[in-house]
RNA sequence: CGGGGCGUGGCGCAGUUUGGCUAGCGCGCCUGCCUUGGGAGCAGGAGGCCGGAGGUUCGAAUCCUCUCGCCCCGACCA
């Protein structure tokens, strides 16, 4: 490709819209534009990219006994009102309807329709395991798009689905697709670590998130520098707490006009936050319940939602609260409450501890469980956090950002059940499938190569993604013998299988060497006056910024080696 | 949905508080000269319904009302 005729329009500036390096330099290198919010155009770079990351994808998944077909992105209402998902999706579904009123959405992903597909064509445990995979555009009207192609409306993901007739054989497919994704973020380039996860909507029992560390990321996890624990903090279970052998203390009000945070409260008395029980009300299923977690920990949702097995779970409004404690915001506490109460394992074993008195500017000290309140159940509902015990090896757990660029779930029957997705087994008995479903966001993989291959110039493409291997930059194109050794370079590479790039624009040697390195061509092969004297070239290392004077005899070869091995 | 901010040429911005005459600057773009190892220089030029609608006014980018879009924080979601 001649850079000439490229559609590659490079940015001086950074656009004032993107935030994250890898937002501001897909922008600023030409690898996309934004059309609205959190839907993209991909240009011909950044779609060279995704193409090379399907490439990968599609070898290891083909590797791995998985047959690529096409979805439809239109899926009609009736199958997701099947598995009730329709209304359980809510305001995240893009939804529409044709000219006769039927309903549709576009696909946020594809369970249903895929189930749909297998319980037609699929009858006996003799074409089982299958394992079906597809690259496609997902929908999902995020509340709040961000970080540019890391949270769009629009994205692309590889989503694959297992059907299994047992849940041994489901295993295994489980842990093929858990290693085929190991090598496939390996080949990307990435660094990327297999955590512990919740399961959230999409249901199932056991599920690992591909986490590829960095500032950038959105979810927080937990890991052990010990042995190999990781776990979302939103999963990441938390241990029971021994109970201190204390005396326990009177009751005793505490005026407290004003002190309404827990913050405010420790600073008013003088007590650590740890001694301080937080009541929370929450709706759930717009039930109202009572959770306690301790002053200096967070309230974990997921892990609440969960036990109470519950759809919606939402903080109380300041009506319900006043209601339900009769005392206004700040002053909530367990004692005297008649709504369940929840207690996280770590105010169980709390003893004295300081809670809202229920009363207007009062708190209660000395406050302990069994004798002032009755827990409707002792849980893990808080979250983990950095120094928290392992729950492995008891070591110090630490914590760290991440952006998801994968997850291998164990569904179990969660769809073939209510979609009626059965086989017949050896014995003749018909029985569900047991599936599993394996999502990579590829185009969230594109931006997570960025943010761990980049410097102060550009991106570093590790080469297995690259848009192109090598770009050829003429200092000066209009001198003759620069550009004749250009030239040829340029078609030998190519008739070698390259994917190389000349730089033929009449720029100033400056411009096409900003250029060059802001897309991230891993190579530059510099054709200028001074090695050219010499019979040579300069070969530059992108990633490294090494410069490497090369003959022209052994060019060919010095990048065949470089890019082949 | 709540809070905050922004919409002025392709990109980045000034001008808006205190209305005023041809709407500016830097970058990019086009033409010519010149230059060619890290975003050169000179000269000339193209390009703007000031997000949109309505209103106030002799006069609106600027004031008022409504509306649309975008970004950030949060709630949300995986």
């Amino acid at each position: 490709m001649r850079a000439s005729k490229l559609y590659a329009p490079t940015l001086r500036e950074v656009p004032a819209e993107a935030e994250l390096i890898s937002h501001q330099y897909m922008l600023r290198a030409g690898l996309m534009r934004r059309s609205s919010s959190g839907m993209y155009t991909y240009l011909p770079l950044g779609l060279r990219v995704l193409q090379k990351i399907e490439t990968i994808i599609r070898e290891e998944m083909n590797a791995a006994d998985a047959q690529e077909l096409l979805l439809p992105i239109v899926q009609p209402a009736e199958l997701w009102h099947e598995t009730g998902r329709w209304a359980d999706y809510g305001d995240e579904m893009f939804r529409l309807k044709d000219r006769h009123g039927r309903e549709f959405c576009l696909g946020p992903t594809h369970e249903e329709i895929i189930t749909a597909l297998v319980r037609l064509d699929v009858s006996s445990y003799r074409q089982l395991p299958l394992r079906l995979y597809q690259i496609q555009n997902k929908y999902r009207d995020e509340i709040r798009p961000r970080f540019g192609v890391i949270r769009a409306r629009e994205f692309i993901m590889k989503d694959c689905y297992s059907f299994d007739k047992d849940d041994q054989q489901a295993n295994l497919s489980y842990q093929a697709m858990y290693n085929a994704y190991d090598r496939i973020f390996k080949r990307c380039g990435l660094d990327a670590k297999p955590v512990e996860a919740d399961s959230g909507a999409i249901g199932g029992d056991s599920t690992h998130e591909f986490m590829v560390l960095g500032e950038a990321g959105e979810a927080l996890i937990v890991y052990c520098p010990q042995c190999d624990y990781a776990a979302n903090v939103e999963r990441a279970e938390c241990k029971e707490v021994e109970k201190v052998e204390e005396e326990l203390l009177q009751l005793e009000e505490i005026a407290t006009p004003e002190v309404k945070t827990i913050e405010q409260l420790s600073e008013f008395l003088k007590v650590e936050e740890s001694k301080i029980i937080k009541t929370i009300i929450y709706l759930a299923d717009q039930k109202p319940v009572a959770v306690l977690i301790r002053g200096d920990h967070q309230a974990n949702e997921v892990k609440i939602k969960k036990y109470l097995n519950c759809t919606q779970l939402e903080l109380a409004d300041p009506v319900t609260i006043e209601e339900v404690t009769k005392a206004p915001v700040g002053f909530a506490g367990p004692i005297g409450l008649d709504i369940p109460i929840y207690v996280d394992y770590a105010v169980a074993s709390m003893v004295n501890g300081v809670a809202g008195a229920n009363k207007v500017d009062t708190h209660i000290a000395n406050v302990n469980i069994d004798r002032d309140y009755q827990a409707a159940a002792i849980v893990d509902l808080r979250q983990a956090e950095a120094g928290d015990q392992c729950l492995r090896c008891g070591g110090n757990l630490e914590t760290a950002r991440g952006t998801e660029v994968g997850q291998v779930f164990k569904l179990g029957t969660k769809y073939s059940e209510p979609l009626k997705a059965t086989f017949l087994d050896e014995n003749g008995k018909e029985k569900p499938f047991i599936m599993g479903c394996y999502g990579i966001g590829v185009s969230r993989t594109m931006a997570a190569i960025i943010e761990q291959h980049h410097d102060q110039d550009g991106i570093c493409w590790p080469l297995s993604v690259a848009p192109y291997q090598v770009i050829i930059v003429p200092v000066n194109y209009k001198d003759e013998e620069q550009r004749k050794v250009a030239e040829q370079l340029y078609q030998s590479l190519r008739d070698l299988g390259f994917e190389v790039v000349l730089d033929d624009r009449l720029e100033r040697p400056g411009v096409k060497f900003k250029d060059a390195d802001l897309i991230g061509f891993p190579l530059r092969i510099t054709v200028g006056p001074r090695q050219l004297q010499e019979g040579k070239v300069e070969v530059t290392i992108r990633s490294t910024k090494e410069q490497i004077p090369v003959s022209l005899s052994e060019v060919e070869d010095w990048v065949s080696k470089f890019i082949r091995g």
